[in-house]
DNA sequence: ATAAGTACTAACCTTTTTGTAAGTATAAAA
DNA sequence: TTTTATACTTACAAAAAGGTTAGTACTTAT
């Protein structure tokens, strides 16, 4: 393990912005398998609220990790998914995951 | 990768609660190496209040990743430390700096 | 007597995050 | 003509997170 300065940028700081908060991880968890519509990852995530996971995928789409597709269809067909850069954060679940795991084995 | 079912406890949300927020992991970090003094994470995570320092050290306390050793000295004297739990967050640190590096390559 | 060092605590305030509820647009189906 | 479906938007409110400032306790050094 290098050392990491903890300044104003910071690798740790880095991560923390892009996936950071209660339904970040959970949106691009959700991905993971095929791009979903917004009524589909409702039903997956069930209590999220419908401005959050809209203003999350925003958020998403803006940093890059999610992508939006637009069929032009009526009524509506938007379809998300993970962009290259998101399909990378999986990892990332994973070690959470994990770690999760070894957290409950220890403590129980 | 199986699939984790996104429930009011799933393994995601599990991590979240313990290390989510602005200076969980950034404490975690900075303890790796050695136990600190209040005084000297002070230091190295210069933009951190007082208070939320002391507020998220208890708060790791709780959650038994981070220990507490009160020397009884005068003045005080106290050290923090990882506990073993409290270690085993180093994988997903390391996995995040690694995304941080990944996503600034492709993005900039 | 006063100041300095250390680890806090408490009161109060601001900002950010999250939630609730209602409304919009469009076309097809009943 | 009303309902249905979908993907939003908007206004407002509540809750959580974070920040500022001042103060406490105790002992040694000045």
């Amino acid at each position: 393990m290098e050392t990491i300065k903890v300044e104003a940028r910071c690798p740790i700081r880095t991560t923390l912005e892009l996936v950071g908060g209660k339904w970040k991880l959970l949106i691009i968890y959700q991905l993971f398998e095929k791009p979903l519509r917004l009524s589909e990852l409702k039903r997956q995530i069930p209590d999220i609220s419908e401005k959050m996971l809209i203003q999350e995928l925003k958020n998403l789409i803006d940093s890059k990790l999610v992508e939006r597709k637009n069929f032009g269809e009526v009524p509506p067909r938007v379809e998300y998914s993970l962009s290259e850069i998101g399909r990378k954060v999986m990892p990332l679940i994973a070690e959470m995951r994990s770690y999760a795991q070894e957290y409950e084995n220890q403590i129980m």
